[in-house]
DNA sequence: AATGAATGAGTGTTCATTCAT
DNA sequence: TATGAATGAACACTCATTCAT
């Protein structure tokens, strides 16, 4: 073998990760069957047959792409965040801020447009979501502080994520979209 | 028993507005790509070959429901509603109180989440829609009587108009979901 | 439906059986890997489609093909033979006289064929088989009575089995074979 | 190290030889069909690649395979002994006794799977070949020595080398399978 | 008009073959 | 020379469409 062990890994690595990274973006948008392995490989420019050197089937590869697509990282940075000894409407302004700047990467955008559409399909799967839970907190004590809006905060949490998600739709779709600006999201909940 | 001719044409008629409206759902929630017409037939409850005595083919019929899902009726309503001498206010509380309205109708939902998806396929289609124009037209004025937020009218009417979208998504998808209402959409534009 | 439950159920039972039988012989000739759903559906004169309408894959259609050509009938005709208040010689006879015959239909060569070989594929199918065990029990009678030569009954019966698939073989592949004859077979285990 | 040319000649020799036999009891149990290039090379204990340094494609190794599983030695041996002035009766317990003793080596029993199965194949392949021709002449001048058994020369030689096949076969297929003997062998033609 | 079994074009998957290392 | 990852032609399988009833 002209490579040594650990190169050889390392490039299969890449290859997966290639493969993963530029079939998400296709399955985001055209959905599991109007996406075609063949398209797929074009895509990514590489041959059919490659896909299954790293994948069983296109199912098993839409899965692992699913399951990626959580957020248990931007959930754990939030309830770390929700713990620190600052106002609700801080914390609400810094998870504003790091969401529109986040949205400006694809991958992101892909992320969260995959995982709004899993929990979609699963019966009450938003609403039971930690991403749901964890903003619903810090939205019941910004309402004591007097800083947020009156209401339910887990429709109040629903209506903010659900705005990330179609914003995250719209960077997949439209080439010069109106980006959405951490002020206006903070203004769905601020008073 | 030989029908009369007017009979005929009405029981076609009945037929393939239920294919239509049965379809619709299915598309909308499920894409093109995933709906296959045996499934569909199944869930109308008719024959596959039935469908091909309606429509000519699944992509006609999915056509002919794109084409049905365009709102020239709501934009109509609305451009009316902008022309009365009232303030931008209440016409976005009335159009709010309408579109929440409407909302409860999964008819509604399937029209909204089908032309939104329609547009975001079209370059720039969605801020060329008339929806888009009209609303921006009232925002704009309401701009000038202090009652709406600063902003590009048109980014304004994008976040209104998108949040629509989202809670028809929401319809279609979970079976108890949290409704929006009127006083939280006219919230995305008021001071 | 223009057919009744009982007509339609009889004609789907008729193609099953159609397609079970005329795929045997090209599986038995050919094996699983050189059988190509494309030839098998040309030669039955069916489109590929309809394969998969009455077998879920090519594995389970080879699976069915392969369970049905057990020989549990033969077994039992012969193992009723077996009990018979007559010599081991004329049970000999009447057994070879009986698979001679049934050798002429290709059907019973077929079944012999594949039986065989899913036999041979086994470790120590063969001789575990009832097939096997019935007649080394004739055999062993036959040798007490003298009519039967020396040797190991077992051995004898693999011999005589053995020779019933070689012709079956002969009987799938050549058209104008020299026909086993009931003496010849006889005398693989007579004196 | 730059090797001489001899030497270089004689190592691809031993490969290309060390390919061909260990790819012989692959196709000669599993067809070409059911042998798979990825299966073989594991099997051998080398690349893939490497098969195709010394054969063209799959076809040609197993053409190479067939053509190799001639029997022409064979063939010239029992000829031969077919012109000495011995007993037709002693003839054919030469070639019993040789070819048993030659059934115990693997490689001959691949042979004669291979050959036999080319030539039924063959429309009529068996009968003409010269094994078969051969032996039936000793069998034709045994029948007037009155050592041999009454019917068809041919037929009496296609049964003999039919069981000398068979038990090739149960040679590559069962681990302990229970051997052929001479006796056995001479008994199919003998009175 | 309505049906669903049958069809075959199109898609997913495998595997013989190539080629960069 | 030897390798095995990459390739795409060939094969298994699905599903939109047809058609006999």
């Amino acid at each position: 073998m002209p490579k040594t062990e650990e190169q050889c890994k390392q490039m299969r690595d890449e290859m997966r990760s290639r493969i993963l990274k530029m079939s998400s973006l296709y399955f985001a948008k055209n959905g599991f069957g109007d996406t075609k392995i063949s398209d797929l490989a074009k895509h990514i420019g590489i041959g059919q047959g490659t896909i299954y050197l790293y994948f069983r089937s296109k199912e098993e590869l839409f899965e692992e792409i699913r399951s990626n697509a959580d957020n248990r990282d931007e959930v754990k940075r939030i309830r770390t965040l929700s713990k620190l000894p600052i106002s609700a409407k801080t914390k609400i302004e810094k998870i504003s801020e790091e969401v529109v700047k986040r949205l400006q990467e694809e991958d992101y955008a892909v992320k969260i447009t995959l995982y709004t559409q899993l929990l979609l399909e699963q019966e009450n799967g938003l609403y039971r979501s930690d991403m749901y839970q964890v903003l619903a907190e810090i939205i019941k004590k910004g309402q004591k502080e007097g800083c947020v809006v009156k209401g339910d905060p887990l429709f109040l949490a629903d209506l903010y994520w659900g705005t990330v998600y179609l914003y995250a739709l719209k960077k997949l779709y439209i080439r010069d979209y109106m980006e959405l600006d951490a002020a206006t999201l903070c203004r769905l909940l601020e008073v």
